[in-house]
RNA sequence: GGCACUUUAGCUCAGUCGGUAGAGCAAUGGAUUGAAAAUCCAUGUGUCCCCAGUUCGAUUCUGGGAGGUGCCA
């Protein structure tokens, strides 16, 4: 494995699902551009990196995607994914290859995994092994996960002591790494505990995108409203014409909506229309997922914090990000 | 107007053969080491619609009233 090139510093913008982050991204990059600091930006959302999923994912247009020299958008084939490690390792790629044109990489991203694997990186432990899982969930299937729990307490008790016995992905991973291995899971890692890890790989000015809790409420309601106008549903039709009954298999259709409305196109005979209770439920979804990337927000050492988008701040913030010197 | 069904958590509903009640969803908090927009965990005092009766005791039984739904006029 090629060690990756971690010489580079960077500006990461982070901050829960239409907190506004893009947009500043975007403000932030044309004013250091016009005080002849040029900068492109790199993306860290775990769904923008789909090609076909445009709409829903609320991705840079096009032109934006050209003006600001965005990376890491559209660089999968909506049947592939991307696991973390490899996410944080484009990433780096992609800002490492900025800077080295001397320019600064904004990061934009609010996916708490890929966002940590991003900042502080994963142990060097084996990718996940499709024939390996088979086997795991066969005996899952067969006796439950409370039992495949016990199994792992045989095999790494440590660890099975961390999870639950119904923490399915977990105990999952955990079996895997010992089947691959040999050897448990708590023993591979050089970090006790990632999530106390406040050290970042390399030097990153972190910025919180933060809304008040009732007025990014407000702006996710909106924007589910905004991305149906826009024509969701359509895209989401196209995609079932193109691939048919497979796309549900995609894991890019995990995507918070995609799903729900996916199957409301077999329950309704009307789907041009989306129906309120559609609309209500994927801004709960929404909003619940926002709630989650707060709780992975708030583990990060923060540098700046952005409060409902004030304009004074962000001149203030400039004034930081230009005398930054990591 | 008559008949039937119905009223219990924010919502949809269980249930208590009479001893003041619990699921799912929502809400709130937390976890998170390669599918993470995933997954998992924790948290439940609510005039059991109102009034009266029976009873040691009624959300439960009886009577009356009010709201809702359906059918018939």
């Amino acid at each position: 494995m090629v060690s990756p090139n971690l010489n580079f510093k960077c500006i990461l913008i982070l901050g829960a699902t239409a907190s506004g982050k893009t947009a500043l991204a975007h403000n932030l990059a044309d004013k250091l551009n016009a005080q002849n600091k040029p900068c492109e930006l790199v993306n860290l959302d775990a769904f923008q990196i789909y090609k076909e999923l445009n709409i829903g994912t609320a991705k840079p247009t096009h032109e934006e995607i050209l003006k600001y020299n965005y990376h890491g958008v559209n660089i999968c084939e909506l049947n592939e994914n991307l696991d973390a490690n490899t996410f944080a390792r484009l990433s780096w790629e992609f800002c490492a290859s900025i800077a080295q044109k001397n320019k600064i990489p904004i990061c934009v991203g609010g996916s708490g995994l890929y966002l940590r694997a991003f900042l502080h990186g994963l142990d060097s432990l084996p990718p996940r092994d499709e024939n390996i899982r088979t086997q795991i969930k066969e005996v899952a299937n067969a006796h439950g996960w409370p039992y495949c729990h016990e199994w792992l307490a045989k095999v790494d008790p440590k660890r099975a002591c961390e999870l639950h016995p119904n923490d399915k992905t977990r105990i999952e991973r955990a079996l895997e790494i010992f089947l691959l291995t040999g050897k448990p899971q708590s023993e591979e890692r050089s970090k006790e505990n990632m999530l106390k890890e406040q050290d970042t790989l390399f030097p990153c000015y972190v910025i919180h995108c933060k809304q008040e809790p009732l007025i990014l409420k407000e702006r996710i309601c909106l924007r589910v409203e905004q991305i149906f106008a826009q024509g969701w549903t359509q895209e989401v039709e196209q995609l079932f014409v193109k691939y048919g009954e497979s796309l549900n298999s995609f894991h890019a259709m995990q995507a918070i909506g995609y799903k729900q409305i996916l199957s409301s196109l077999f329950h309704t005979k009307t789907s041009q229309i989306p129906q309120g209770d559609l609309v209500d439920k994927i801004s709960t979804l929404t909003w619940q997922y926002a709630k989650k990337q707060l709780t992975w927000c708030a583990k990060e050492k923060v540098d700046f914090t952005i409060l409902n988008n004030n304009e004074e701040n962000i001149d203030d913030l400039l004034k930081l990000v230009i005398c930054w010197k990591p």
